[in-house]
DNA sequence: TGAAATGTTGGGGCG
DNA sequence: ACGCCCCAACATTTC
């Protein structure tokens, strides 16, 4: 490109990693300075603000980056405000020659980094995002006819017929910076809880950034991987991976996850939920109103019961009578994550035991959870609900004392986050299982009959 | 990545 | 020896 002289600027979003990221690296590559920017966009309408338990996560794995980029020589900038103004105000300020960037798939974002591009094109800078953040990009997993998968299970064998995902790429060994660029101070931002100071549990359960991100996948690898596909149900051993908030904030990509793990003992089932993750990415490719419209619009008659401030509130604190979910929502409270076969049992229990709209669900999760995300999220939701690509038929309502039989069949995992089961102290349940199932399938009844689909 | 109801089968007790 | 009943175990269907 022929303006293209002047300092690089590294737009980093959701991939807060130096390994692997294929905008740092084009900047490395380019050979002038490099300045990395990360922009608070809490303006930009359709960006959904994030969470607490997110804010927490994202200033301690923002101040781990930077630590990593001034390792390398270079500096993260901070900055805050409506992207489409921050950005353009930045390259002037810095007098770049190019800027680059790692390509997002929701809806908002789209427009906002489609508008830049162009607009940055316009006046003469090198401007190139890249595909970093998914194993396949939504639009090139398609069915024969051309249209998007609507079902997983062939949307994945499309996804692994269309080969190897890429290796993923070195970290830069080094960085010219750009001197003197003022930056916001990360603390100024407040995305630490203050009064009250809600962050110990999430504290004493995790280590964001990008090193502690391959240390627990490396422990994972070296103890619960080989055993996953049986180990990941049972929610008092936990034998799950933990990568969900470092996906969700680019700490790791899944093309390391994909490089490392393929060859390895339980690699490919535990791969196959990294391909739900895409499969999210693409529905909401597809659909970027996902967390407030159903997939299947049929449910859009569906008669849920605005729950009591009483009840929505047991449900939140986990004080529902019902011990595994409980537990669940103790454990998503203290914690900022709840095991995965929890969250099923959790989520079903405010559906279709309390039929209470899967968005207030989804909407104290994406407040609660650390790993959050905009299309995972209300993805996951839907699909409990029933109403979402590929969901569980509608008819699927779990029943929490037998699942806590199955899966948590000692207790341990029921105790460890409601001491006080068993004494006087414990609630009784709020609603009863057996007539709020059968009350539930009642109602699905009308959706099913309003919609014609099946 | 469910649960419950319903159906089927076969062994054993017993008249 | 036979029919009948009960019931567990398993399979299928239904929600």
């Amino acid at each position: 490109m022929s303006a293209s002289e002047g300092p690089s600027i590294v737009w980093l979003r959701d991939d807060l990693r130096v390994q692997d990221n294929p905008a740092l690296a084009a900047a490395a590559k380019r050979g002038e300075p490099v300045v990395v920017l990360f922009v608070l966009d809490e303006e930009t309408s359709g960006i959904r603000p994030l969470g607490g338990a997110s804010r927490w996560w994202l200033h301690n794995s923002l101040a781990s980056l930077a630590k990593s980029i001034d390792d390398l020589g270079a500096s993260l900038v901070l900055r805050r405000g409506a992207a489409a103004d921050v950005i353009p105000a930045f390259v002037d300020e810095v007098g770049a020659g190019a800027i680059f960037w790692n390509r997002r798939y929701g809806g908002a974002q789209r427009e906002v980094d489609a508008s830049l591009k162009s607009s940055l094109r316009e006046r003469g800078l090198d401007v190139q995002s890249f595909h970093a953040n998914v194993l396949h990009e939504p639009w090139t997993v398609l069915t024969g006819a051309g249209t998007p998968f609507q079902v997983f299970t062939p949307y994945w064998k499309a996804s692994l017929a269309l080969g190897d995902p890429r290796k993923p790429l070195a970290a830069p060994k080094s960085l010219h910076g750009v001197p003197k660029v003022g930056s916001d101070e990360l603390d100024e931002w407040q995305l630490l809880p203050t009064r009250p100071d809600w962050a110990e549990g999430l504290r004493e359960a995790w280590t964001p950034g990008e090193r502690a991100a391959h240390d627990r996948l490396e422990h994972f690898v070296s103890t619960d991987l080989h055993d996953y596909a049986d180990g990941r149900d049972h929610p008092s051993e936990d034998g799950t991976s933990h990568m969900s908030p470092s996906l969700r904030f680019g700490e790791i990509s899944p093309f390391q996850l994909w490089h490392r793990l393929r060859g390895v003992t339980g690699g490919p089932a535990y791969l196959r939920e990294v391909g739900w993750r895409d499969f999210n990415w693409n529905i909401l490719f597809h659909q970027p109103d996902l967390h407030e419209t159903n997939v299947h619009r049929e449910f859009d008659a569906f008669p849920w019961e605005k729950p009591s401030a009483k009840d929505l509130k047991a449900w939140q604190q986990g004080n529902t009578g019902i011990p595994l979910v409980d537990a669940g929502m103790r454990q998503l409270w203290r914690t900022g994550y709840m095991h995965n076969r929890v969250r099923m049992v959790a989520a079903s229990f405010l559906i279709k035991n309390m039929l209470v709209d899967w968005r207030v669900g989804e909407s104290w999760f994406w407040d609660t959870l650390v790993d959050a995300d905009e299309a995972n999220n209300p993805a996951n939701w839907q699909w409990v609900a029933g109403s979402g690509a590929d969901a569980a038929p509608y008819f699927r309502v779990f029943n929490p004392e037998l699942q806590a039989q199955k899966f948590d069949a000692h207790g341990d995992y029921q105790r460890r986050w409601v001491p006080e089961l068993g004494t006087d102290e414990y609630p009784e349940p709020i609603v009863d299982l057996k007539e709020s199932r059968a009350d539930a399938l009642r109602a699905y009844e009308l959706v099913r009959q309003s919609g014609g689909r099946r």
